[in-house]
DNA sequence: CGCGCTGTTGAAACTTGTCAAAGTTTGTGG
DNA sequence: CCACAAACTTTGACAAGTTTCAACAGCGCG
């Protein structure tokens, strides 16, 4: 526990041992489908807990990789950075989602994963994970699918910013967070947007001062309520006809 | 064996076993890092090799997912079409490279894979990997940073995709390509896409008549020379230029 | 309570896309 | 083996979408 050399803006370690088993949170999480038994023994997997201040890294790129975190509670950004500064955010992160799966490859993160709220994450240390994936099978199987969804996620991602217009990626963008949210017993229709227009611009590929237009233009057709970072979806059906405009044919 | 209900244009399955341990893939391929009595456990895993006519799908998004791929000769590319015939590549593959990780989340393929030539696989059907990889541990490992090094280079087509100018993208596709037929010992200067304009475009998030622009461009400004799908390099640090332009402080 | 960060809006500029036409290569069938 | 058709590529002129630059408003943190 006495483990950091505590850098500049680090973060702190809880001593706090989790338990997925005691977890709200695990029919979302890694221990999905397994049985209370193989939980049980999850629960030696997880190390800590470890909270992170909004703003603050939970790691950089470059840093060393040694484990996988499960967002519990806060939101999370996920960014890499070009040599001249620009950036692009990789993806948003809520509870129940893992980050950290980019360092497993070269063992060395390769993106910096930022609290864009005040957040707490558990951290499973990788070799544990794969030394309980060797003897649980469906944690092996559960890993190896959050992974590939990952895959596929990022493909989706490519989708957006490589075919779509703007107004089509801000529509997108929004119907998966509303998803998102539906998943996590929340409003599908109101919500707190927990990044800045610059980093949902980012994100989408876009300008922050596009993305303002477009909510504003958004809200002038009725489709949305706009109030800085709160959004209330009036028009969902609007919104999704945005992303799949009418194909003449078929 | 009797296996396909030989559906339209599907491929042929060839009954040859085939060997990793033989397999002068294997520095790029699954097994690197195996011992050599580790590889002739592995060869077991590997069902059959599999030819892919040019032009013809190796997997069609929404198949039933079996067996990762690994690409033995010949070259494809992984798609995602929109519901109004929009297309967006979301990769090419060449010899050594694995195809299907897309499929294990869903136990669906969420992509396609098409041959841009004639080329030939080897099928792993996945539940044999799983469970090797419980037991062979460098295996299991390996397996994990080749499914993280896809999300990392997932992660590097969206910035190419969110931040890069046209002229940036594809100078880092060059680079890209050069660099990996380089690690197959062929020519980092002098090699033929194997892909059309348009699949190009599509890759990079632009118009097939930009791309065409931009080959133009970079010949009249001797960093290539393009002979249609013929490429040479002229100048490589030229083209790494174009990728970082100036910045002014640093 | 004010300074700074974030967001909004406008006008002009620029990059890329669209449409169109013609040239080139490749593949196929006679 | 030639000829024709289809697919792919190149190039131009113009249009459109998005960015850039700039000014200002609002909220929130210290």
């Amino acid at each position: 526990m006495s483990l950091l050399h505590s850098v500049r803006t680090e973060t702190n370690l809880s001593v706090l041992k989790t338990a997925c088993s005691n977890c709200n949170l695990n029919e979302l999480c890694l221990p999905i489908g397994l049985s209370e038994e193989e939980m049980i023994r999850v629960d030696e997997m997880v190390a800590l807990r470890r909270k992170v201040r909004r703003g603050e890294h939970l790691y950089h790129a470059g840093q060393e990789f040694h484990a996988i975190y499960a967002v519990r509670t806060g939101f999370f950004k996920t960014d890499v950075l070009m040599g001249d500064g620009r950036e692009q955010v990789t993806g948003f992160q809520m509870a129940g989602e893992l980050l950290g799966l980019d360092g497993i490859g070269a063992e060395i993160h390769s993106c910096n994963a930022i609290a864009l709220e005040d957040s707490e994450v558990c951290a499973i240390p990788f070799s544990n994970l794969e030394e309980f994936s060797r003897e649980i099978v469906t944690l092996q199987q559960h890993f190896h699918k959050v992974m590939s969804r990952e895959i596929v996620r990022d493909h989706g991602v490519m989708l957006l910013l490589g075919t779509m217009r703007a107004e089509e990626r801000l529509a997108a963008f929004l119907l998966n967070l509303s998803q998102r949210f539906t998943a996590r017993g929340y409003s599908p229709a109101d919500f707190y947007l927990r990044m800045t227009r610059e980093e949902i611009g980012s994100y989408l590929g876009l300008k922050l001062e596009t993305v303002s237009r477009l909510f504003s233009r958004f809200q002038d057709e009725g489709l949305l309520s706009v109030q800085q970072k709160h959004i209330r979806i009036l028009n969902i059906v609007g919104l999704k006809k945005l992303m799949n405009p009418a194909r003449s044919g078929a």
